[in-house]
RNA sequence: GGCCUCAUCGUCUAACGGUUAGGACACCAGGUUUUCAUCCUGGCAACCGGGGUUCGAUUCCCCGUGAGGUCACCA
């Protein structure tokens, strides 16, 4: 049979419905963000909601991390379980009672029934399909006498094979085979309800339209279409996205294979908003060569349509190169805020070196101005305490550059000592005179910039690599610049 | 194995029957008269295979092949 989706007039509403388990990685955020701006987009409302029907796999701690995660990439949403709404509680466990009625609704029509065998016969009966490379189907072996369910038996759905077609918004118009229908468990021995039977009844009471979830669940469809003609429900629109793939191509991330928290991700200097643009332009674009896109962009663009139906291998280098775009486009007052937290929280880090706890603002402001264009993570930041303090000298920066070794000692103490004349008979010390100085001091010594350049660069940073050399000794300043260029080898 | 889904540079992708198949990441080369980064310029690099349909297929159909998912008292 044909299952015809509703037009949709009321208000968009979307979900994240997460089970409490662990944190969350990129594939998790990136349905929770589809979700969010299809709800933003339409001026609807996002919901959170925790599917804690599995007490065993309960991780204590978790359903915070998830909030926090969520909350440091920066989608919010409108209910959920520590904020409430209309349709409270959203949380699965303490929904028992509303399970039960839905329940009762189907047993009253003969379309459920206790699961009289134990755990191991079900298994003996899945061994022997296994056996005869046959499909296991349960229904197979429905007892003809079921006993009365008394809540300490499964209850399973009394299905009937069909075929179903069905539109999805991602996937288009899907059929499929009437053979994959089985009775699956309602409500487990425990008395919690399966995902199965419990996602269809919060989505139904708390009016979910659109149910954006993974590509893992595209093969139980029927099983839901089945239960909704069976409670006569009316299906929401259904979106499944396509699998985030490892780094390798050959598997949906997971985190058994050491996805990592996105919340990760946050501490070691990525931003929000790099990491929301990437994770969305993953399997989804306009059809525009743009490239990155603010939150703003994303609520106006995007579309469930312009999806792509493969999924897509995870990379990071591009995440690193993206996180480097938007690093660079943030005004300086607004990176200096990012960079200097106070340290007591996820998305509060502090990124300055050690050495910089006592400098002042104005002069950190400065060394973030130079450092700006070179970040790619907000924690590179780190690399840069040569100018707060004295760095420790490393001769290895002088034996193992291609030039600078071939000079002898006293040739090295020269230049220095040159140098050092020269600078410090600048009575005005900006970047412009400290380059006109540079520049006369190459005619003097008839050295080339490589080699001069590149010594005083060592002596005043210790460091393998810097930002352009006027720059960085305008900002030390005289005294500094000549106390390093004094300090003998 | 059954069922389902997918298939353009190494990677993320554009193209919705007619293009020298475009952009970005990565990589390589050059430039911005020190290094690294940024920025700019250029380069390398793709329509899985075979049949159809069509005047014409990357695009539509079929069959292969490959990849992923799923077959739980997990979600």
């Amino acid at each position: 049979m044909t299952v015809i989706l509703p037009v949709m007039n009321t208000p968009i509403r979307t979900r994240f419905a997460p089970s409490p388990t662990g944190y969350l990685h990129v594939g998790g955020i990136r349905t929770a963000l589809f979700a969010y701006l299809l709800a933003r987009q339409n001026k609807g409302q996002f919901v959170l909601r925790f599917e804690d029907t599995d007490k065993k796999r309960e991780v204590v701690g978790s359903a915070e991390h998830l909030i926090a995660s969520l909350r440091a990439i920066g989608i919010d949403y409108d209910e959920g379980p520590d904020i409430g709404g209309p349709y409270a509680p959203y949380i699965q466990s303490q929904r028992l009672d509303s399970y039960r009625q839905w329940a009762q609704k189907l047993i009253d029509k003969g379309l459920a029934y206790a699961d009289p065998y134990t755990p191991e016969q079900v298994q003996q009966f899945r061994e022997q399909a296994q056996a005869a490379k046959k499909a296991f189907l349960y229904r197979n072996h429905r007892p003809k006498q079921p006993p009365a369910w008394d809540g300490t038996q499964p209850l399973r759905f009394k299905s009937t094979p069909q075929s179903y077609t069905y539109h999805d918004a991602v996937m288009g118009e899907t059929t499929t085979s009437s053979e994959v229908i089985d009775d699956i468990i309602l409500i487990k021995s425990d008395g919690y309800p399966t995902y199965n039977f419990a996602h269809i009844i919060d989505d139904t009471e708390m009016h979910i339209t659109h149910i954006i979830r993974g590509q893992e669940f595209l093969s139980s469809m029927p099983n839901y279409l089945a239960l909704y003609e069976a409670l006569e429900l009316t299906p929401p629109v259904f979106a499944h996205m396509p699998h985030i793939m490892n780094e390798q191509g050959n598997k949906k991330l997971g985190k058994r294979d050491g996805a990592k928290d996105v919340l990760d991700y946050i501490r070691d200097g990525y931003l929000p908003e790099a990491l929301m643009s990437f994770i969305a332009t993953m399997g989804w674009n306009d059809g525009t060569t743009q490239e990155t896109y603010t939150k703003a962009e994303l609520i106006k663009r995007f579309s469930l349509e312009k999806i792509q139906r493969s999924g897509a291998r995870f990379d990071e280098k591009r995440l690193l190169w993206m996180n480097g775009q938007f690093i660079r486009e943030l005004p300086l007052d607004e990176l200096y805020t990012r960079v200097s937290g106070n340290g007591q929280s996820v998305g509060h880090e502090n990124f300055w070196p050690e050495a910089a706890a006592g400098a002042d603002e104005a002069y950190k402001k400065q060394v973030l101005a130079l450092a700006q264009d070179r970040l790619k993570t907000l924690a590179d930041l780190g690399g840069f305490g040569y100018f707060f303090t004295i760095p420790s000298k490393d001769l290895s920066l002088i034996t193992d550059n291609k030039q600078l070794k071939k000079l002898k000692p006293s040739e090295i103490a020269q230049l220095v000592q040159a140098s050092y004349d020269k600078l410090a008979a600048l009575t005005e010390w900006t970047p412009e005179t400290i380059q006109a100085a540079l520049n006369e001091l190459l005619e003097q010594t008839g050295q080339k910039p490589g080699i001069l350049f590149s010594l005083i660069r060592i002596y005043a940073t210790w460091a393998p690599f810097s930002p352009q050399l006027n720059n960085t000794l305008a900002l030390l300043g005289q005294t500094q610049t000549l106390e390093r260029l004094g300090a003998s080898l």
